[in-house]
DNA sequence: CGAGGCGTTCAGAAATGATGAATTTAATTT
DNA sequence: AAATTAAATTCATCATTTCTGAACGCCTCG
């Protein structure tokens, strides 16, 4: 039994499907499928049961589970101590970004990384709170901006309380007065299949919103949002800048604050590059250690 | 990174010695250079200065070390966990003996393994309390019975109290009351160098004893001491046996009595065949669970 | 100063793992 | 009912890694 066993493991339980377990451990599926095999052969016993649909852990291999990632875990620990306090930082950074560039500062980020930490590289990626959740915890992004809770598993610093606020076409409900109902019943523009607006407008509005549309971009939104397509939500300071052009209309009634943080896996708080990468949050953030 | 250069890591740092360790992993000494190579590049990180006298630790070597047996020893839970409930145990068990396979009722023991766990193969191995100690905390044995004190990182289950005395040739000071002084300059043929009777000698007669013989076979000893080379110990029943022969006596002062124990190494705990092993044990000596 | 340990280097040999095409299976669609 | 799709697996071949045994260099000890 080597590591590379329990990764393709862990990897084929985590996406339940041999082909996607291959492409994200770059490698082939037969080459991932014998992992597998000589893994159940060695510990005899029965991890998966395939089907045409994919593969799905056994109640033995849910046990097992746990233990190859508390091993890989083990693994990665030794590798991070033995990183720390070494000269110079040495690898890569994947950073989610759910707003744009200029409000998460990235360019003064990235100098002071440059500036500081000259042996990580960075990749700023594009992206949405949802989004950058999954792909932080499947390992493909490192770090990212996310509004709202923080889910399990993650360790978060808290930038900001964000003002956010809806916004409407110019005659939506020009004439009357907008009820709670009117805004239940509209059409929402989300950002995304999870959005986490939703959970505080189910609070306000006492129902889940229906969207047909979802773009988690800021400049998309406020679009279809000027073409009359429905509600959606913006940050108050972009809203009030679109207001004076005259071509949307801000609901007060449903304006709220929404935290941004800056979220890492917790497992991955000992990794070196993480460490470093949080203080450099910190800095930025100018929060106190 | 793989297990086997951790295994290797942790062999070479216990053997201080490449090649001891390349024989105790069954393997060639330019294999196992590699391993430690492959690490030491792979974390970055020197692991052991290299000497003519063999490899030892650096600092940060002893840090990683501790990492990498935790690694280790969480793969070997899995594999444990994988085993448990297994309709069938299939294994190897070599148990040291530190006294004669009657005393240690052997025949039974071996009996109620083969009747209750057919598919564990058991080695019986006649060897010292010292002997037995080492070879169970280098892999070497997987238990065993060992007089006198646990060391740290073994369990015990407390067997009985053996019933020691002193036995001294038959002419030893015969026409003079024996003193302790007598006693504690005599010669002592011992069982060993680090020999489980010697601290409650030392606290019996105050000073350590001298021994230029060792032996840990009972009967060696014996015939050791009936040919006047100095004062031994031996089980109470053992020596009364002898004494009807005439050519020892027994010195009652000096008698007292030690725990037999049979130990296995704590990490093994969750080894499902020492769990059944440990079962059995205790069936043999009638303790409950 | 020579013998014996010890770790390392090196080239060839052996073992292991990866790959891509073909196969199998079963569910889904036409 | 047939065709299609998506999934895992098998197999022969290829590429890579790993192991081995001999030779080497270094140091210590008698």
């Amino acid at each position: 039994m080597e590591f590379y066993h329990l990764r393709s493991f862990v990897v084929v339980a985590e996406t339940k499907n041999l082909t996607q377990a291959a492409k994200r451990l770059c490698s082939t599926p037969p080459a991932i499928s014998a992992h597998i095999k000589t893994l159940e052969q060695e510990l005899d016993t029965a991890l998966f049961v395939r089907s045409t649909k994919g593969m799905t852990l056994t109640e033995k291999g849910q046990l097992l589970l746990i233990k190859a990632q508390k091993t890989l875990d083990s693994a990665v620990d030794m590798v991070n101590l033995a990183a720390d306090n070494q000269d110079e930082l040495i690898g890569h950074f994947s950073l989610g970004l759910n707003q744009s560039i200029q409000a998460l500062k990235g360019a003064e980020f990235i100098d002071n990384i440059s500036e500081n930490c000259p042996g990580i590289s960075l990749q700023l990626q594009q992206s949405s709170t949802g989004k950058i959740m999954t792909e932080i915890q499947t390992g493909q992004m490192d770090g990212g901006y996310i509004y709202g809770e923080i889910p399990d598993g993650f360790t978060a610093i808290e930038i900001k309380q964000e003002n956010i606020t809806t916004i409407a076409p110019k005659n939506f409900a020009s004439e009357k007065i907008i009820t709670q109902l009117d805004l239940a019943q509209s059409m929402w523009i989300t950002m995304e299949q999870y959005c986490p607006f939703d959970k505080v407008l189910k609070q306000k509005l006492g129902t889940s919103i229906q969207s047909k549309v979802q773009s988690a971009h800021d400049q998309s939104r406020l679009e279809l949002v000027k073409n009359g397509l429905g509600l959606s939500f913006i940050e108050l300071a972009v809203a009030e800048k679109e207001q004076l052009t005259g071509d949307i209309q801000i609901i007060p009634q449903l304006s709220f604050q929404m935290p941004l943080s800056f979220v890492v896996l917790t497992k991955r708080l000992n990794d070196p590059i993480v460490k470093a990468l949080i203080q450099e949050i910190n800095i930025l953030w100018e929060a106190p250690l």
